[in-house]
DNA sequence: GAGTAAAGTTGACCGTGGTCAATTACTGAA
DNA sequence: TTCAGTAATTGACCACGGTCAACTTTACTC
């Protein structure tokens, strides 16, 4: 019923086939990536490398989910943010790593929402973790900086929703005013700040 | 300089291509469409369509462009919505067709930020027409329905950030409670309700 | 150690998107 | 009408992701 453990020469030669597209991306990026060349560093056949990930783009969603985590939780272990502003200079550097190539965008916004059912997609995972991570900092500052009339979790929803829009408009023709972080800002003030109503 | 005007064959070509590549859109869907099915269809050579189109993606977002702005205008001529939720409703004619297939919802977000600086991608055009729609739909309930403390523009540019987000968890294996519309209007109700501060 | 079933690997092969030098059709000037 | 120059089209060709039946290695049983 479940499957066997991995041999040990499996695991090897998943790891030689994550290390040889690392050192490919690395140099060049992921735009550079072809599994020929991967397959060719890792001295196995094309064939493996389709044993090991379904497809390119699941390696390629590997290594950005492994970095995004390893951003996520550096961000995390640092100081939580203070005040509307902090929050997308807190998050910055997980942003910055999201928006600073087409192809690392696309993908990410392809596999935020996993791709099937039962998966256990690195980049998934690493959304829920930031909307909880965001949640976590949101809540001790509700009623003093940040709006209290809406649970921390919507917010920190809304604060993933308005990442994702300030980053494509990073990349967009039509919208080049400002800089990621200046719309994002606007953003967060206008989704977080306690309002007073005019009425 | 500037190019000459192009020659009645070649206008007469691409509709060939377009025509051949929606119907075989109509029967089988996005993810059915080929490039060699289409120019055999259309009875040109494959050079032809790479002619005609940077590539295949660019005729598909031509296609879907062509039918979203179809359904803009229609939206466009009904009547405004006048409570937030009605904003959900009065919309959701666009964002079922954008989330209906995940081929169109992705391709839709990689071209909603325009591929290109110069570039008149219909995606992206919509996607300025719609925030001007529900901007202009937005200014009059200001100081009454919806918040006035930020600009209408503003606001409009949030309710779309919100609804790819809403799309996005659609076909998202981890948030599979509730549907695309509550999950929306939930979203509307935080952002554009006039709030009063609980401190 | 021999036998064998499952795990792991291989590489020739295929499908499909995309290229480009060669060819054909058109246009406007003389 | 002729002809040169340009627009439009062609299809053989390539690049690259992905498949799968055959083969090799490992692990387990007696």
């Amino acid at each position: 019923m479940n499957a066997r453990a991995p041999q040990k020469r499996r695991l090897e030669t998943r790891q030689r086939l994550i290390d040889a597209a690392s050192a490919i991306v690395s140099d060049g990026g992921f735009a550079a990536l072809r599994v020929e060349d991967v397959v060719a560093r890792a001295e196995v056949a094309k064939g493996t490398f389709f044993s090991h990930f379904e497809d390119k783009d699941r390696l390629m969603a590997l290594l950005i989910g492994e970095e995004m985590t390893r951003i996520l939780s550096q961000v995390a272990a640092g100081p939580a943010p203070s005040s509307i502003p902090a929050f997308a200079d807190t998050l910055a550097p997980l942003f910055d790593y999201m928006a600073q190539d087409r192809v690392v965008f696309d993908l990410v916004v392809r596999f935020s929402g996993a791709m099937a059912i039962e998966t256990t997609e690195l980049i998934s995972l690493n959304f829920l973790h930031q909307v909880e991570q965001v949640a976590e900092w949101i809540k001790p500052l509700q009623g003093k900086v940040i709006r209290d009339d809406v649970d921390a979790l919507l917010l920190a929803e809304g604060v993933q929703a308005f990442a994702i829009q300030s980053m494509a408009f990073n990349f967009c023709a039509l919208h080049n005013t400002g800089t990621m972080r200046e719309r994002l800002t606007r953003y967060l003030q206008a989704w977080m700040a306690p309002v007073r109503s005019a009425q």
